[in-house]
DNA sequence: AAAACATATCCGCCTTGACGGATGTAGTCA
DNA sequence: TGACTACATCCGTCAAGGCGGATATGTTTT
């Protein structure tokens, strides 16, 4: 009962539910997730790091970048929140913008890197 | 989006968690939750009174006893969860026993009251 | 080597919330 | 009235975790 609680405690926080919105999408790199969100770096990798010792995400070095992408284990309960969030926040206002920024940003950052 | 984060907090712990599976079975009194669960009755009232500002139970006073039970409105998030608890953890060993307990307790009490 | 960038971590600060014994407040019954 | 029960709240204590600027590390480019 205790990691289910943890399970839902990486949810409890709004930044939080907003990076995993955005991995919805597919992988990420920490830059990215910073200029979506319009948060210090510093932040949003304290919460990544929050994230990923909770089971929700995993990470992968590139060069400069590190990606990070939703973890792809066979735990009930995590996949069965992803599939509640997306139902419930897709369409939310907050995060409808932070993807419109992030297209936005991958424009200007015309994908020199692979 | 905070109202979401606030909703999935109040699932962040490991009591408040078996509180909620003990009320999907319906109405229970202050005094059935401290025997099934076996904590101190501050803690108990603390947890509930956490889950009704979160929205998550309604309470209802009866002589001597206060009744707590499942909020029914119409909030998307919190009946989905609700059937994803029920799902989820409707066969934990904890959750088996507490309610194993209240059974006993309630036949001891033989309802003296209405 | 130096400069530029991406990221993680450190730091001090502050708020939230968990704990459970003790106390206050009603309601009930004799 | 007095005793008993159910419950909420107060209290002091403590740990977790939020914030973001500053700093350290590592990679790439020139």
């Amino acid at each position: 009962m205790k990691s289910e609680a943890k399970t839902f405690k990486a949810l409890s926080d709004e930044t939080r539910l907003r990076i995993l919105m955005l991995l919805l999408g597919g992988e990420l790199c920490v830059c990215e997730i910073v200029a979506a969100l319009e948060l210090p770096q510093s932040t949003i990798s304290r919460h990544l790091a929050y994230l990923k010792k909770a089971g929700w995400v995993e990470d992968r070095k590139q060069g400069i970048w590190m990606y990070y992408r939703l973890e792809r284990d066979d735990d009930k309960l995590r996949s069965l929140l992803s599939e509640l969030l997306q139902e419930t926040l897709a369409n939310n206002p907050e995060v409808v913008e932070a993807l419109s920024r992030l297209e936005i940003f991958r424009r200007e950052h015309l994908r020199k890197r692979a």
